[in-house]
RNA sequence: UCCUCGGUAGCUCAAUUGGCAGAGCGUCCGGCUGUUAACCGGUUGGUUGCAGGUUCGAGUCCUGCCCGAGGAGCCA
């Protein structure tokens, strides 16, 4: 039997014996906890690379490894076959969408059965099948009925190449361009379908109940996008409500004018006449911009000023409103009170409008600066601010003082002091104040809304160079030295706040917002970033929304016992841009199911999003009452089956679907929950987020590039196991990398190692019987690597897993021609190796198995066990460290004492001679590695 | 700009949670073999991104910075 490892013969032979003995079909057994493992379902274009089996084979080897450990292990798969792709090969080569689709998947199914992956193939299910189909648009009309599913008409994303709307989650990148064909999108008004996901805002940001990666929960968290504030009213001048949300109402005070989004509704209404023509140019401008590709990231600020005045409730101060593009209409009220002190955009737009900036929250930092001009101060300050303890740098006659806020204190009235007659000076940050010569009671001024100008007056009329500076801020902004005082968005103690001052930061937020309820004028209010979802397209190869549009009844649900509403198998596939079913006329002109009237169909389809967000329910059992008519009591699958093997276990799939199918699915089972379908609120338990294969150039596979490693060359060259090794052995799972042609070499020659250990004969004779520690070496590396094994692949570490066989059978390569060859231990090492195998090498465990031992199949046996004793070290080798560094080992009893060790570290000679002449200050010991001497 | 995750030998990755910095591939040397993309043994390899700190002891913990990847982008 001493032939050679052949793959090409093994593989094709095992995947028939398995299929032919029904090793993979699932059933539902009660006496066995279930086990559903859950790939991502792949799109059908048509190639199966081997960015698919990066995916697939790890999780099936998981999936094997669980079925060892006594589940009953439910490893689905099927095909996502709506979208795109297909309807552009139609319009393209004139080849229908589900022609296209279906002899892809038969592509497919012949390429992914090559893995030799357990797969349930009799629950396979297709998405573009109309009794697929079918069940997703009963979906909608059960959202509809819950008053989740509403037609709206807006302004929303646009792909132009596409040719259809998108869902916002679905516009990616700082272009904002089509996540599919990354074209960028543009904004246009059309009538659409959309799903309201934002009423389980709070709930999708619940992640208690799943074990889930965290960069996946950072960015669904992130998507969301909850921030808690208040909203305040504030008041025009003829008395409309302009309510603003902000997260900020500690900064109230500081609200020094208002900025309205362009397409706010009040804008028409405030806008003076002076102002009109500039306000809708702007108006015009700002629309345009949204419908022009967006490719220049404009950060310089614009917009207009309306001509009109708000109340700030807070205060009672008028303050301008204007209009500026960088308030969006789609976020809060679309409406800002503009604090510039504390925000940065609000800082920008204030200092380039010459809008007044009022600081009202102490900074972070207690710093306060004061530039003294050469020449301000009368004779002796420098020497008063040494005497008073003041730091300051001279420069070319210049004082630039830089002080804590109490010190600041002390230097206001001695800048008083000092100050001539036709000058000022000021202290800012920690403190803020004017200081003149005068004098007056106001001699020091403080920095509040009414002072603003006040001051400013004052230097104007001292200083020329002042007379084109429109506020204080901008006066001070001018000066280098004071630029990192002048804004800060950090929470702090309220400051000219009226009666709020000294309100301190950790509470003033809480406090604003309870007094701003008391007075009615405000409340405490949540805002999300999160959008409804758009699942509308206007295209041919999706599943039909299910809604008839009636003059007489308006819109109007497909009765459930007339679905699924099917595609018309013989509309036209032209490169207009239009969807072929508006242009079907037998599709689209209906009778109304409520009056009997003409009306037309809805003619547009759902997003694939919707069909991938319950898929994992068709599972249990596909096309469910196939053939025949449902009605909105049913369950899409069968319940029995359902409650036996949901929800999913362990889900793996890439991490670009995190706030996209992750977020819709999550959102699709609450859903479902709250119909009574389920008793569960998250539809996959575990997720792992496996990395991407990038090709051998590093960069991320694609046809145009000439990268992609098609894994049918390398089944024929080196065998599905040897794919499957590399694969997992290439790095962390979760990392992905390049692919490497000749890392796929070493796993090669691994396997046929293996096959040398398992199959062949020791070349030598055995000439007399084994040491006892020669077997307890062998067990103890036998048990080892059982445990190594098991840990890694329970955490998904495949590579190392892989290593540790590796490492396992160099060592069995070399007792192999000792005398342990041939013994029990021996035995025990080679079945366990082969079982441990069994889940990532599926064939040649298969094959290497049945010759040790024929019968039932390697993948119907338990995992092994390791026993601890054994695998336990009896010798180890203890380092001997003086001050750190290593100077000694010595081979002991694992169990060594601390005495014992102590005293043969210090008994060292080594260690004597580095000791010499020094003190022993510590003796550390840590059982089971070392002893470290500390000397001096 | 903000958030998240990374940075260890030429390359791809380990390092049992604070205790000897190691493997595979590659390189080079040797052996074996009538040599198919073969096999065996050995060799070479390090400022663990940088700078501090904690500690008897830091790749591992803390702080700051640099570089890379991904995400968010005027989100009030």
């Amino acid at each position: 039997m001493a032939d050679k490892y052949d793959p090409q013969e093994i593989e094709p032979r095992w995947q028939k014996q398995w299929e032919a003995d029904g090793l993979y079909i699932a059933r539902e057994d009660p006496d066995k906890p279930k086990w559903y493992f859950l790939t991502m379902l792949p799109y059908t274009s048509g190639d199966v690379h081997v960015g698919h089996w990066y995916p697939m084979t790890p999780s099936d080897a998981a999936a094997r490894y669980k079925r060892m450990r006594g589940y009953n292990v439910f490893f689905p798969i099927g095909f996502d076959a709506f979208g795109l792709p297909a309807e552009n090969a139609a319009i393209k080569r004139d080849i229908h969408p589900y022609i296209w689709t279906m002899s892809n998947i038969e592509n497919m199914r012949r390429q992914i059965r090559s893995m030799g992956a357990m797969w349930a193939w009799d629950h396979e299910a297709i998405t573009c099948l109309p009794e697929y189909y079918k069940w997703t648009q009963w979906f909608f009309l059960k959202f509809y009925e819950m008053g989740l599913a509403y037609w709206d008409t807006a302004l929303v994303d646009f792909c132009p190449h596409c040719d259809t709307v998108l869902a916002r989650e679905q516009v990616w990148g700082e272009d904002r361009h089509c996540e599919r064909c990354k074209t960028p999108v543009i904004k246009k008004n059309v009538p659409h379908w959309k799903f309201r996901i934002t009423k389980y805002a709070d709930e999708l940001l619940d992640f208690s109940q799943i074990d889930w990666p965290q960069p996946v929960r950072v960015m669904q968290t992130n998507w969301i996008g909850r921030s808690e504030g208040a909203e305040v009213v504030f008041t025009s001048e003829d008395g409309d409500d302009i309510p603003v949300f902000t997260t900020r109402p500690d900064t109230l005070w500081g609200a020094t004018f208002m900025v309205l989004s362009p397409e706010h509704p009040l804008v028409a209404k405030l806008t003076s006449e002076e102002c009109r023509e500039a306000v809708e140019a702007y108006q015009a401008q700002a629309a345009r911009l949204d419908e022009i590709a967006r490719t220049a990231v404009d950060k310089e600020k614009t917009g207009v000023f309306i001509g009109g005045c708000a109340i700030n409730p807070v205060n009672g101060e008028r303050i301008p409103i204007w209009i500026a593009d960088y308030v969006l209409m789609t976020y809060g009220t679309g409406a800002i009170m503009a604090v510039p002190g504390h925000d940065k955009r609000d800082f920008e737009f204030a200092l380039k409008f010459g809008l007044p900036i009022i600081p009202v929250i102490a900074p972070p930092q207690d710093v306060a600066k004061s530039f003294v001009k050469a020449g301000t101060m009368r004779e002796g300050f420098a020497a008063a601010l040494a005497e008073a303890g003041i730091p300051f740098e001279e420069r070319d006659g210049a004082l630039y003082v830089t002080m804590s806020g109490d010190l600041a204190d002390r230097y206001i009235p001695l800048a008083q002091a000092y100050i001539r007659p036709d000058s000022w000076t000021e202290v800012v940050g920690a403190r803020w104040a004017f200081i003149f010569e005068d004098a007056f009671e106001d001699a020091v001024l403080p920095l509040g809304v009414r002072d603003d100008e006040v001051i400013l007056a004052r230097c104007q009329a001292l200083e020329s160079a002042v007379g084109d500076k429109h506020t204080v801020m901008e006066m001070l902004y001018g000066q280098e030295f004071y630029r990192d005082l002048l804004y800060h968005d950090a929470y702090g103690t309220m400051i000219h706040s009226k009666e709020f001052s000294s309100t301190p930061g950790d509470v003033a937020v809480q406090k604003v917002t309870e007094w701003l309820e008391q007075q009615g004028t405000g409340k405490f209010a949540v805002n999300y970033r999160l959008r409804d979802w758009l699942i509308s397209r206007q295209r041919y190869w999706g599943a039909p929304i299910p809604m008839i549009h009636c003059p007489e009844c308006g819109i109007v649900s497909v009765p459930y016992e007339d679905l699924p509403v099917l595609l018309p198998e013989d509309a036209e596939f032209l490169p207009t841009g239009e969807s072929p079913l508006k242009l079907h006329e037998g599709f689209r002109y209906v009778r109304c199911p409520q009056c009997g009237g003409d009306a037309e169909r809805e003619t547009d389809t759902m997003d694939t999003f919707m069909c991938s967000s319950w898929y994992h329910y068709a599972y249990v059992s596909p096309y469910w009452k196939a053939g025949e008519k449902i009605g909105p009591d049913d369950t899409p699958w069968d319940p029995d089956a359902g409650r036996y093997w949901l929800p999913v276990d362990q889900y793996t799939g890439g991490i670009e679907h995190a706030t996209m199918h992750l977020l819709y699915t999550r959102f699709f089972t609450k859903v479902l929950r709250d119909m009574g379908l389920v008793d569960f609120d998250e539809p996959m338990e575990r997720l792992f987020n496996q990395g991407m294969i990038l090709g051998e150039d590093g960069e991320k596979m694609s046809k145009s590039r000439g990268n992609v490693i098609a894994p049918d060359d390398w089944v024929s060259r080196y065998g599905a196991d040897a794919v499957r090794a590399y694969l997992m052995f290439i790095g962390p799972w979760e990392e992905g990398g390049p692919w490497n042609p000749q890392g796929i070499e070493g796993v090669r020659r691994f396997l046929h190692r293996v096959w040398s250990v398992v199959v062949e004969e020791s070349a030598s004779q055995r000439i007399g019987e084994p040491a006892e520690k020669e077997i307890a070496d062998l067990r103890r590396q036998t048990h080892q690597t059982i445990k190594k094994v098991t840990e890694d692949i329970e955490a998904f570490k495949f590579n190392t897993m892989i290593a540790a066989l590796m490492g396992f059978d160099n060592y069995l390569m070399k007792a192999r021609e000792t005398e342990v060859f041939g013994t029990e231990a021996w035995d025990e090492a080679v079945d366990n190796l082969v079982l441990l195998m069994a889940p990532s090498m599926p064939h040649i465990a298969e094959e290497m198995w049945q010759r040790r031992h024929p019968g039932p199949s390697v993948h119907l046996q338990s995992w092994p066990k390791w026993d601890a004793e054994l695998a336990k070290e009896e010798i180890i080798t203890l380092v001997v460290q003086v001050n750190g560094k290593v100077r000694d080992r010595f081979q002991v009893a694992a169990g060594i004492d601390e005495a014992a060790a102590k005293e043969l570290a210090l008994a060292s000679p080594r260690v004597q001679k580095h000791i010499a002449g020094k003190t022993v200050r510590k003796v550390i010991f840590a059982a089971g590695k070392l002893v470290n001497v500390v000397a001096n």
